[in-house]
DNA sequence: ATGTGC
């Protein structure tokens, strides 16, 4: 398959699939690019967005954020939203690591009070957030506690004392999505799962410290508003999802539908990484409250981690986390499945909007953004590679046309494996050191394989998110330190 | 992404 030179141009920053590119499309594919970062996808991207753009359900159109390259089934950066009555709820539109997000925490601390310091922090959240492949978290829970987590996602933390009221206020869906059943989980995910609350993971997933450099402020009202006070403020962001027990999830739902999808409900799909089943069905609902298990298993890691980095700053520099200004600014979560609200064809109505790769971004006064960014918009976090640096974005109005959906990262260029092989992990760890970032690792063939050059200019992605009128760039932090699986 | 694979 090649590239659609048939494509439509809509406006400098959407490119359309119309109905007729494939057979069986139900409704156009929207590409949301720059003609720069179009050019530069990759061809499955256009395979993958025009097969979603079949299945039964879905409304309006198929998206791809302009971050997006070729995924399992859906390209990451896909969204799509399907009619809840009439629709199919698909693993692979929501991803393996089943609510991968993105959490942001503000320091009232300089660049210039950070630096002389920056190796024994570094060092000492190496220390205290577990990483790599396998790791087991610090919190021991029996059975029926981590079933508790699975329904209750931050409102557990709360309970336990690992966050605070705000925390759970500024993170989307306040950390817990409703009606998660435990029953839908299998032993075997209970198993991965239950020791690995708090700990990063590996692969794109790391922590890293950042700078707020006044140059870099795009809005500076909404930065203010956003918590930024302080010249080359320091702030924590860090990127990690469900670990074992998301990925659990998926396999176990995948299987269950693909045996269900052709011979109980007569679907037909383009390829099996697409498998489905209705939202309604029996399957479909079960696979639904997982799905919701693995998010606030997610929100629970990552409020457990936020505690670890509230301990180990407040001993590197002598102060509580309060005195510090550790609040958080918000978490978003990636990969999701969710009922919202939206306007479609001028009708209100309740849809099921699959983020994949991509990150919810709800305009100003909408319903379900904390009542301190009501006014501004939800705050977008936008993680780049640990080299080149990341983004703080707000939601538009304008965002409707996605269903109020934006980019969530830089994307891929190059394959992990040919990242490997261009790459050395040790050199690359000396040549950032020699450019003012400090990262550890747990692995060097990991390090690798996140290097800056094998993923997309993030300043591209950022803007084109806002020449599109998906969210606004607010600020951009430059990584000083990182730790990565 | 993932106890990195049937």
């Amino acid at each position: 398959m090649a590239f659609p030179h048939d494509i439509k141009k809509i406006s400098p920053t959407v490119w359309e699939l119309p109905v007729h590119y494939k057979e069986g499309m139900l409704v156009p594919a929207r590409i949301y690019a720059t003609e720069k970062l179009l050019m530069a996808m990759d061809e499955g991207v256009f395979e993958q967005v025009s097969n979603v753009a079949c299945l039964p359900g879905i409304l309006k159109y198929a998206f791809c954020m302009p971050d997006g390259h070729w995924g399992y089934g859906f390209p990451i950066g896909g969204v799509a939203a399907m009619d809840p009555v009439t629709g199919v709820i698909s693993p692979g539109g929501i991803g393996f690591d089943i609510n991968c997000g993105m959490r942001l925490v503000l320091t009232n601390l300089t660049h210039e009070e950070v630096a002389p310091r920056i190796h024994e922090l570094v060092d000492a959240l190496f220390n205290r957030i577990p990483t790599g492949v396998g790791c087991k978290g610090f919190i021991k829970v029996s059975q029926s506690e981590f079933r508790d987590v699975l329904e209750e996602g931050s409102k557990w933390c709360l309970k336990k004392g690992f966050a605070r009221p705000e925390d759970i206020e500024v993170t989307e869906e306040g950390g817990c999505f409703a009606g998660a059943e435990s029953s839908s989980i299998s032993d075997k995910a209970i198993e991965r799962g239950i020791d690995q609350i708090g700990t990063l993971g590996s692969g794109n997933h790391y922590c890293e410290i950042q700078v707020a450099k006044d140059v870099n402020v795009f809005d500076e009202i909404i930065a203010k508003k956003f918590g930024f006070t302080v010249p080359n403020q320091v702030v924590v962001m860090f990127h990690c999802g469900s670990r074992g027990f998301g990925h659990q999830v998926a396999t176990d739902y995948l299987k269950l539908f693909l045996q269900v999808m052709g011979s109980k409900y007569k679907i037909n799909i383009r390829d099996r990484e697409l498998a489905c089943a209705p939202f309604h069905s029996k399957e479909g609902q079960l696979y639904f409250s997982a799905m919701k298990c693995a998010v606030n298993m997610a929100f629970a890691n990552r409020q457990v981690i936020l505690y670890r980095i509230r301990e180990v700053f407040s001993r590197i520099f002598s102060k509580s986390p309060e005195d510090l200004g550790m609040d958080m600014i918000y978490d978003v979560a990636h990969n999701t499945a969710k009922l919202e609200t939206h306007i479609i064809n001028g009708a209100t109505k309740e849809i099921l909007v699959h983020r994949k790769g991509s990150t919810r971004a709800f305009g100003p006064v909408m319903e379900g953004i904390p009542s301190v960014y009501r006014e501004i918009g939800q705050p977008v976090i936008i993680g780049g590679s640990m080299e080149t640096g990341s983004y703080l974005l707000a939601g538009l109005e304008t965002g409707a046309e996605t269903f109020y959906t934006t980019a969530h990262g830089s994307g891929r260029t190059m394959s992990r494996h040919e990242a490997k092989k261009n790459v050395r992990g040790k050199k690359l760890q000396q040549d950032m050191e020699a450019r003012g970032i400090y990262v550890r690792t747990d692995s060097w063939g990991g390090l690798a394989e996140e290097a800056g050059s094998a993923y997309k200019n993030i300043d591209e992605i950022a803007e084109s998110t806002e020449l599109a009128g998906l969210s606004r760039r607010v600020v951009k932090l430059v990584p000083i330190g990182n730790i990565k699986g």
